[in-house]
DNA sequence: GACATCCTGGACCGATCATTCCAAGATGGA
DNA sequence: TCCATCTTGGAATGATCGGTCCAGGATGTC
C-alpha cells in the first residue's frame, strides 16, 4: 500500500473542505479529517501539514471555488444591473439548495470564529471577506453608480449575502431567504432608477 | 472557603456568556470558564451542571437581555416606524461598540454551530431568531404594514441584523455597518411612503 | 533484479478535554 | 456548642486531542 500516491488529492481536499465547513474549525478532529477523506494520519500530514495547514487550504479552495461563480454571475456585461445582481445571490442560494454541500458558508462560519483561528487564517478570511467587497463594488461602478453609492450598496450586498449563510443554518426556508433577497434587490432598482 | 456560597451567581454566568460569546461552545474549556467567573469546577459543576446547560442558561441570559432592549426599541408607538426600525438597529450598533462585550453575537455564533450543538442548545437557537423574526414582524404590522409586505420586511431586517455581527467580527468599520443598515432603512422608507 | 525513494498503516506521545469524587472547612440552626 | 448541610479546593479519571515516528512494502530507475 505505497509508493505512489494512492489516492485524488483534489478530492480529499473536497472532503477536507466540506468536513470544515460542516463543523467548524474546532470541532473538526484529525480523525475526522481521516474518515472523511479516506487517508490516514501519516498521509494527511505528509501531503497536507498540520491542521491549520490544512484548514487554510480549504479556505482558499472554497474562495477560489465560489469566488469564480459570483465573478461569472456578475461578468455579463450585457445583462441589466439588477440581473448581475440576481444572479450573484443565485449563486448563495444554488450553494444553499445543493444536497452535496453543507448549508451555510465556510467563510462566514470562520469569520465568527476569529477570536480563536490562526493568524494565518484569519488573514484568509479577511482576504476572502474584502475579494467579495471588491468584486461587488466594481460591478456595480460598471453599472454606473457613482462612488459613495456603489460604496455603500456593495457593503450591504455582500452583508447580505453573509446573512443567507446564517439564515439557512438556522433554518430558514427557501421563500424566507428569497424574502432577504428581494427586498435588497428592490432598493437597489430604486437606486438605479435614480 | 465553603459554608454559604462565595461569588455572585449573576456575575459568574454573565462571566461565562462572555466567554461562551466571544470564542463558542466548542473552544472554551472549563478551565477558561472557571478562569473567567473565578469559581473552581466544583463551584461550576454544582452550581451549573455541565458545560451544555451553562450554556443553554447563557444563551437564554444573552436573548433574555437583548430581548429586552430590541423589544424597547420597537415599542415606542408615537415614533414613526423608521424610527423605531433605527432604534431596532442602534440596539445591535451599539452592542457592537460597546468595549465591555465581544463583537459578533452570540446567537448568529451558535447557529453556525448547529450541526455541532446539543439538541437543547439547537432548540434555544431556534427559539431565539424565532422570537426575533415575530418581534420584528409585530412592530411592522403595529405600524401598518399588510401581511405580506410585513413579513418579507421582518426577515429581511433580522437577517440584516444577523449580517451585522458577521461583518463586525470581519472588521468592519462603523461606517461600513451603518451602510449596511441605511440600504435597509432606505428600503423600509419606500415601503412605508407607498 | 537490486536499490534508493517515497507512501502507508498503525502504534505511540504528552497535553488537554469534560467530568467525578472526596476530604476539609465554613455555615446556620438546635 | 455541636451537628447536619452545603461549598470549596484540588486530585484523579478515562477519553480524546493534535502531532510524531517507524517499520514495511510498493514503486520507478538503473
Amino acid at each position: 500500500m505505497a509508493g505512489r500516491k494512492q489516492f485524488d488529492v483534489e478530492a480529499a481536499l473536497d472532503a477536507a473542505m466540506i468536513q470544515f465547513w460542516s463543523r467548524g474549525y474546532a470541532e473538526t478532529s484529525i480523525d475526522d479529517l481521516t474518515r472523511a477523506t479516506g487517508l490516514n494520519r501519516s498521509s494527511l500530514y505528509s501531503s497536507f501539514g498540520d491542521k491549520n495547514s490544512l484548514f487554510v487550504r480549504c479556505l482558499q479552495r472554497y474562495v477560489a471555488r465560489y469566488g469564480k461563480r459570483f465573478d461569472e454571475a456578475l461578468a455579463n456585461a450585457d445583462a441589466p444591473p439588477l440581473d448581475a445582481a440576481r444572479s450573484f445571490f443565485a449563486v448563495t442560494m444554488d450553494r444553499i439548495a445543493d444536497p452535496d454541500v453543507p448549508d451555510g458558508c465556510l467563510v462566514v462560519q470562520s469569520a465568527m470564529a476569529i477570536p480563536v483561528l490562526t493568524p494565518k487564517a484569519v488573514e484568509r478570511v479577511h482576504e476572502a471577506v474584502n475579494i467579495q467587497l471588491t468584486r461587488v463594488r466594481a460591478a456595480l461602478r460598471r453599472a454606473g453608480l457613482p462612488e459613495t453609492a456603489a460604496d455603500e450598496l456593495a457593503v450591504h450586498i455582500t452583508a447580505v449575502n453573509h446573512s443567507l449563510a446564517v439564515m439557512s443554518r438556522a433554518g430558514a426556508n427557501e421563500s424566507q431567504l428569497h424574502s432577504i433577497v428581494n427586498v435588497t434587490l428592490d432598493a437597489l432598482a430604486t437606486v438605479l432608477a435614480a
